[in-house]
DNA sequence: CGAGCGCTTGATTGAGTTCAAAAATCGTGG
DNA sequence: CCACGATTTTTGAACTCAATCAAGCGCTCG
């Protein structure tokens, strides 16, 4: 980006996102973790991504068309994250072509991995999820609880607990 | 698009994108209906998306990235479709701001539908999956056969059919 | 030292699958 | 237009994987 953007400290618990917000960030990640994630109607939570250093993250359906959000986003470590703000994305259009191509290759590259996760969803069990979170955030494992990353794959607490216990014994 | 874009007609049944092979276009579709979709390594097919009028469809890791796609797409009626190849994807660079801009909104679009179906899996019942369906693809519920529906909701044929009796005595 | 949180373990339950077979629908040729 | 075979959809019963529930262990932090 060849505009000014502004980062800021986040320390660990604070919220950046509420559902029932409009947002009016993304943000990009330089030190720390954040997450996102929902609730369903039982009240149960369900992680869409962690962001560590040099992921964005954002619910860019608030973001984009002003409608209340529907996820939550805070930070599960002390952080520092850069605030990318509605009138950056109107600057976007004075940038010349080849910045909005590398844009372009940003987007590309997050439906990438969106859809490489759909197709995990769909096709694999909570085992072949949890082997392939542990390739897709490899440093994860070590630093976040693993209610957290059992949320994320897609299974409870326990069942991520005995997944553990028989990949270990292989 | 200001560039020239071929259009084909595509039989019922043509396979125009095989598991393996490199994919060499995206397509858009200006009439029918088109399917993409895996098969889990227990051999079940998962279908991730349909793609009736207007929609886009293709394996844009395999496009973008030349590496063998992991996804089939096949014409599940007598349709026609937009080939858009790799020199026009190079021809962006050429195109003025405004048109980028365009193609910067398609992709956000894309991000937040996958978004939503991500959400989705991870928090719906197969139910709540049928009624979502229902509103994302109003007219496909009459055009499939309820097998494919299965296979998009994520659930079984025969499990299907017990919802939909399930959903009909409300 | 005790309270509380995070993780594990085991028993029970339940949503959705599997398997098998009947019923409905569709398409094609006579 | 009907008949017949093929395909799709429905139904029902048994089964399975992962969720729930409940208890117990080990830390850490106050």
């Amino acid at each position: 980006m060849t505009f000014e953007l502004e980062t800021k400290k986040v320390e660990k618990g604070t919220i950046i996102l509420r559902a029932g917000e409009v947002s009016n960030y993304c943000f990009k990640v330089l030190k720390g973790c954040l997450k996102s994630f929902v609730f369903d109607n039982t009240g149960r939570e369900h992680i869409l991504q962690f962001a560590p250093e040099n992921w964005w993250i954002s619910d860019l359906d608030s973001f984009l068309n002003n409608k209340p959000s529907g996820v939550f986003i805070v930070a599960l470590e002390d952080s520092e994250v850069v605030y990318f703000d509605k009138a950056d994305y109107a600057n976007l259009k004075n940038l010349p072509n080849s910045e909005l191509l590398e844009e372009i290759n940003l987007l590309t590259n997050n439906i990438i991995s969106q859809n490489k996760r759909l197709i995990l969803l769909l096709s694999s069990t909570g085992e072949e999820r949890y082997l392939t979170f542990i390739q897709t955030y490899p440093n994860l494992t070590q630093r976040l609880p693993l209610k957290l990353i059992a949320s994320y794959v897609g299974v409870t607490p326990e069942h991520l607990s005995y997944l553990r216990k028989k990949i270990a014994q292989k």
